[in-house]
DNA sequence: TGCCAGGGCTGGG
DNA sequence: CCCAGCCATGGC
């Protein structure tokens, strides 16, 4: 009996998938019509909630949905992720802002070009950075009809046969090279990514680290978001901003120190505490800044 | 308009 | 070890 079909329903409870796809982990999901549009392992798919869990449609017929449920980790349990955080105040105010965020398990070929092109880059310019490479370099993917044309994210194979410049032209700036000399050592297999999964996380994130344009964060980023290594915590400036003001609202450690603390407070799952922290420091409205007065127009333009 | 963005590398104390 | 300056580019 063929049972492939190109719908199906995730039961999963505790899942809010639109925190979990904008949340600066992935960029490439779009939002339409209350649906999330994106492409895993170079097939088109539509997510969207429901009360029962997670809706799914695909393009082509699905036998078995597995890949999916490992990107989108839906049998995690988060309760019991949850439950390991430290019991302090910064924490329980990051999962009160965003019960249901999660981790996702992406490719790791793509998890790292994107997040080398990260680097001093807003999410919505690395959303527009990533569309283009996909544009030019990837391959086109089957949709259904009124879905227009979507690309995978381009092999390192692919990449490696473009010049410098093309990749500046997609708006990399001085990463482009970087990302280039990555996609060459991939697909030379001179770093074999699958090999990752099998190290420990300093084995793996010195491997990565060997990479020009990979440094601490873009690893551990790398390693939480593509491989699971739960541990990894990527320090980025939203993250760094949490530690000081909510953690050492006196007096900012030093970099040592600092170091220590992430590593030993934030317990088996730390990387999943620090998305929290993360989204919490993003979304939470600005400190008291008076709300403009409705009258007072901005400072009239001179002239 | 200027500050800042899911940083990393280099060169100087 | 620690820090400043630099690297492109564009959002707000």
């Amino acid at each position: 009996m063929d049972s492939a079909a190109c719908r199906t329903l995730l039961s999963v409870r505790d899942y809010n998938l639109a925190a979990t796809l904008d949340s600066g982990q992935a960029f490439r999901w779009a939002e339409r019509n209350g649906a999330w549009e994106g492409v895993i392992d170079g097939r088109w798919i539509q997510l969207s909630q429901t009360s029962e869990g997670i809706a799914v449609q695909t393009c082509a017929p699905v036998h078995d949905w597995c890949w999916l449920e490992r990107y989108l980790q839906s049998d995690i349990v988060l309760g019991s992720v949850l439950s390991t955080f430290p019991d302090d105040q910064p924490m329980r105010a990051s999962v009160a802002a965003c019960r249901g965020l999660r981790l996702l398990r992406q490719d790791p070929w793509e998890c790292l070009a994107s997040f080398m092109i990260s680097s001093t880059k807003q999410i919505v310019q690395i959303r527009q950075i990533v569309a283009l490479l996909c544009e030019r370099f990837g391959a086109p993917v089957p949709t259904p009809e009124g879905c227009g044309t979507v690309f995978s994210f381009p092999t390192a194979e692919r990449l490696a046969t473009v010049s410098e410049a093309e990749l500046r032209a997609c708006k990399m700036g001085f990463r482009a090279p970087n990302v280039l000399a990555a996609a060459r050592e991939v697909a030379a297999g001179n770093i074999d990514l699958n090999r990752l999964r099998s190290l420990s996380v300093q084995e793996a994130r010195d491997v990565l680290m060997q990479l020009r344009g990979v440094g601490e964060k873009i690893a551990n980023c790398v390693l939480l978001f593509a491989y699971g290594f739960q541990q990894a915590f990527p320090v980025d400036v939203w993250v760094m901003k949490a530690l000081r003001e909510l953690y050492f609202p006196r007096r900012a450690p030093g970099p040592r120190r600092l170091r220590h603390f992430v590593e030993t407070h934030f317990g088996p799952n730390a990387g999943y505490a620090q998305q929290y922290l993360f989204h919490y420091m993003r979304t939470r409205q600005p400190r008291t800044r008076p709300a403009p007065h409705p009258a007072s127009t901005r400072r009239a333009r001179s002239r």
